[in-house]
DNA sequence: TATGAATGAGATTTCATTCAT
DNA sequence: CATGAATGAAATCTCATTCAT
């Protein structure tokens, strides 16, 4: 729908050589000249269609972040109404959100790949970090219930904060090494079942 | 040894205050303006002691960077010529291993958090891939040993990857997020564990 | 009369956000892009009905400027047909051409603030020199008659042409802190007597 | 004696440049690519020597502008702590504060040039009116005393304002017509005492 | 041993203006 | 009547690097 206004030919060519520029160099050291002389355009052309640099940027990463983000709020919007004990064992549910984050994922696989790699220096550049934020906050509601019926236990929450990371990171991961949705899959749901198993053997500790 | 030679004071108090500005800005975006200014030098001086701004880079963290792999190679050495089930059982060979490489690093904290953070641009910027690239090919050795005697057993090399990737992550995590190595063993050896266990669990899968 | 002409919607509201532009920045710093995006349009529409930013210019401070001076030149025409002498004592007529001068600055406040404070720039840059220059040749003129009945006098250009400046800037310090026709004619008034006196005082000089 | 530092040749020659193009255009419309073209020069020149466009400007009319206020300040200071009946009877005050302020006006002409009227956009955009301000504080004490000593009268603080105004615009003028010393304080004297026969007139007005 | 001067190639951004539709 | 697209020329500024001294 939105997509039918500003669709000139222009502006979907810069978007194009903008794409590519910021998957090769990434934002800060991508160049607006590059970008624009390869769309056969001037550099005002750019401030034209997106005001700056970064309207460019998110131009060309912003509707795939949206949709990025909507599965995962929805996730973990889910998660947070759900009762630990029973998310230890519904294994079908990780692999249900993970095939939907592959999903669009690989949909968008050059726009997640700047995202991840080459935000640097955007408005962007601290979309992991707030994303592990969030994160951190979902685990350790999760596993605070979970602590609750478990006597002498906290939770332990330096190990969970790495287990957020190391979650993202299998991401990063998946996406520099794994060409296709299917391989994709294949790495990490398995990387997936292991981080639920260590989050249940690591997420709680002993009460001091 | 070296360092007997050009250690003039000029010399230092570059290192000194490129460390800073490094450590703040990372490699791309230190301003040599900025660090011969505070170091009460001018840019030439630079070009004088160290031939150019990654000869300074060089300056900087090199010998730390020689300490970490003389520390890692030692190590890497030792484990091809294990058996890599003695490995499995060797525990307090990893907290060994652990205990050294957090005292290099956190003997050298600004250095290292400078390569690990703040390289990119510079000569070093690929050294954590290559770092990762040498685990993997000790790593993928062991495991061939291991799979040796597994009947219908064979290396899961994309895991093992994988792996290497974590554990590195666990060594960037803790710099970030421990002040001392104190914390920082506490952190570390519970995360090193995990990691062999994942690595006995993971390691191989069937042969098809 | 020209105003039914080309009086659409769009030109009124162009004039309307071009004065709040203009106001706040000057001719010269004005976007024509901000004040047709804040008049819902785009740029080429100031093309259309204006011409150029000129034309916009002249759009907005047009009339009122046509305005100020039907005034002044009614004024000046009286002046230089008039008796100097009767004039130095007509102190009446002062605050009648200062009413009249207030009456139409503060009933076009805003371009007159334009006019006198944003014109760099524009094609009006220079209406206030000018404005001046008309002054002259009037006092002078004025002067040279007074200067006819004054045996060993002679007119004071020098002076004169200062005088005016004088009489200009007054108005000009009017506007910027006088809020309302009341307290502008509370300030303008004894400042005219006084330039009146000092007209009297230094208009004339010894001759050489 | 700072002089003899940073006085290079080439640094001199883009001060010499700078000056004209800042007399022509006045700061915000001055080229710095004019500048240094015209001093044989690169752009990145002048932040080699100057940081940045307002250093040049600085470079330009800084230390006239510094002996300007030290002659305003000497003068205040004395100002204030005179008797206000004293001051209006020592003509010849004024005279030499004249004489001292054409003096370095005329010894500094661009630079006053400038600074008066090709300062908008600079760090000095504001020197005026700071300067106004300042004026005001003076003014306004010494009225208050002259007050203490009238029954029935109190300080009319608008009509104060406004001659400083004046003031600084007599000199203004006079910077812009007269050409050198000797015609200045002709023109500027008669207009001294011409303002502070209109202080006497009017810096007080009648108790409400 | 180091400086001070200067370069040159680059960066992003702004803007009035044009013109086909 | 007005748009939307695009230009092109300008702007300021940054910086690693060089080199004579």
């Amino acid at each position: 729908m939105t997509d039918k206004i500003n669709n000139s030919e222009s502006r979907e060519k810069l978007i194009e050589c903008a794409k590519r520029e910021f998957l090769e160099k990434g934002f800060a050291k991508a160049s607006l000249r590059k970008i624009t002389g390869d769309a056969g355009l001037t550099t005002g052309a750019v401030y034209f269609f997106f005001g700056d640099k970064n309207g460019l940027f998110d131009g060309v990463v912003g509707s795939a972040l949206q949709k990025l983000m909507n599965v995962i709020e929805t996730h973990f919007t889910q998660d947070t109404e759900e009762d630990f004990l029973a998310y230890k064992q519904q294994y079908g549910d990780h692999d249900e959100f993970a095939k939907q984050l592959v999903d669009v994922i690989y949909d968008n696989l050059d726009e997640m790949t700047i995202l991840l790699k080459g935000s640097a220096g955007s408005k962007y550049e601290h979309f992991i970090d707030a994303l592990i934020d969030r994160m951190d906050k979902v685990y350790i509601k999760m596993a605070e219930r979970f602590a609750a019926v478990m006597p002498g236990k906290r939770v332990n929450k330096k190990m969970l904060h790495w287990l957020c990371h190391v979650q993202i990171n299998a991401f990063l991961h998946m996406i520099e090494h794994e060409p296709d949705k299917e391989s994709a899959l294949g790495f990490i749901c398995p990387v997936m079942d292991m981080l639920v198993k260590a989050w249940i053997d690591f997420a709680l500790e002993d009460d001091k």
